[in-house]
DNA sequence: AGCTTTATAGTCAAGGTGACTCTTAAAGGG
DNA sequence: CCCTTTAAGAGTCACCTTGACTATAAAGCT
């Protein structure tokens, strides 16, 4: 391997300028359900490189201010939400991509986050040129920089969590039916599940779901009204809820 | 939130001076199974802070490398290992850690990864003075820096793959018994594993390992011998291999 | 030889899951 | 207004996995 140079090490007696400088920036993968669909919220790259091209939203971790907050105070810019609502929202440090020429024009580590929000929101960005909006997963051309495959890696890390947490309530509003939360599934797996047994799962599942008390319906649907239900304490699936092998929905 | 200088967006029309330099580390936490304890590589620190504390192994990411590179190299330097040997171990990446203050002398931003390595090398560090050293789990006072932190996730993430992949090869050589596979579940997880559900688990699921065929035991041990076994190709456990609640060991 | 230790074979009941059926309650259309 | 469509919700049944447990085999130890 490289012959580190002096001081190259771990910063034990370190010195200041035996280090390269690196941009550390942040990326968002943030991800909804809207119109049985799974979306993505992207921008669009007014400049070079990648001109024209989406992109995930992101920007540089400021000086005194740590990732995951970085990751949060860009979310707010690029939904327009407020910075209360986007407080609530859950966010998920993915994983770190450090390719050296993964920006053409200079070193830029990136931290990647999942987001994940209900379908409530419009998107638009607080009055700024490229502001961020919402495509269905897979409708856009091959994205700017390494963003392809930050998108792959968190759409298989939100599938394999919905496997065994509870995280799927993130999707959903407030107060949703067992037919929203199984959307969610259906449309994050690209599979269709027995609803029945869907149902019976998350309803014996201790602290999944609670239901709501007032008037057991919601109108709207087509079909017969559905419970309500609120996000339960749990966060943990035991036993879990695999995921099916073939059925292509 | 902060108002973000110019240009302190996304690297699109960006001001190459408008973003803070960070340094940025790797940081190693490698666990091993060894005497029916896990053991975790540590150095010893030299100089402030946290002098004659414990500390992860680990170092800067070099100008041209990615942060995966870099924790190859890391942990072939600090284990004294040869590159082809540690090219084969398993090491993967775990978080990123960026708090502002966790290194008091300068902005660090620390891409943390996990590696697991049989219970075969001797660490010796490769003549360096700080030479990386065996610990059992816990037998150390606080680590230095926010080393605690990412230690307890990493032995959180390892502990929760081992459930749905077949992670645990890695930590055993390539020829071994299911006592010893065993092993690395109880010692993980500490908790104690039925002997034969365990072996009913392992032998009907398809590709978790493959029976070797010459001689169909191995001395050393005190009750029977046990045939011996190679990892098999399958990397994820479908079902699962659940925790169990309680038994602690 | 007898005890201990570990591997390995096998049994049995409880629980979870997949595949299905049936009923109920709404909306939409002729 | 009736009939069809759609989705919610109740319930059944067989199979598979798992946890708990018993029994046997083959080594070392005293």
């Amino acid at each position: 391997m490289t012959a580190p140079r002096p001081g190259a090490r771990r910063p034990d007696g370190y010195d200041p300028h035996a280090f390269e400088p690196f941009a550390v920036t942040v990326d968002l993968a943030v991800f909804t359900v809207r119109e049985e669909r799974l979306q993505v919220l992207l921008v669009q790259r007014g400049q070079e490189p990648y001109q024209g091209a989406w992109a995930l939203p992101g920007g540089f971790v400021l000086p005194r201010e740590s990732a995951g907050q970085a990751a949060r105070r860009e979310l707010a810019e690029e939904t327009g939400l407020s910075d209360t609502t986007v407080a609530h929202l859950h966010l998920e440090q993915l994983r770190t991509y450090s390719d050296p020429d993964r920006d053409p024009r200079m070193r830029v580590v990136s931290v990647a986050y999942t987001a994940l929000v209900p379908d409530l929101p419009e998107p638009r960005g607080g009055g700024d040129a490229a502001h961020a909006q919402w495509l269905p997963h897979g409708t856009y051309g091959p994205l700017a920089f390494d963003h392809d495959a930050i998108l792959a890696d968190a759409h298989e890390r939100v599938g394999a969590k919905l496997e065994y947490t509870c995280l799927a309530t993130a999707f959903c509003p407030p107060e949703f039916t067992l037919g929203e939360l199984r959307q969610v599934y259906e449309t994050v797996w690209g599979v269709e599940l027995d609803r029945p047994n869907f149902r019976r799962k998350v309803l014996t599942t201790p602290g999944f779901v609670q239901a709501v008390e007032g008037p057991p319906r919601l109108t709207g649907g087509r079909g017969k009204p559905a419970a309500l239900y609120r996000a339960g304490e749990a966060t943990a699936l035991h036993p879990p809820l695999l995921r099916p092998e073939g059925r292509q929905k």
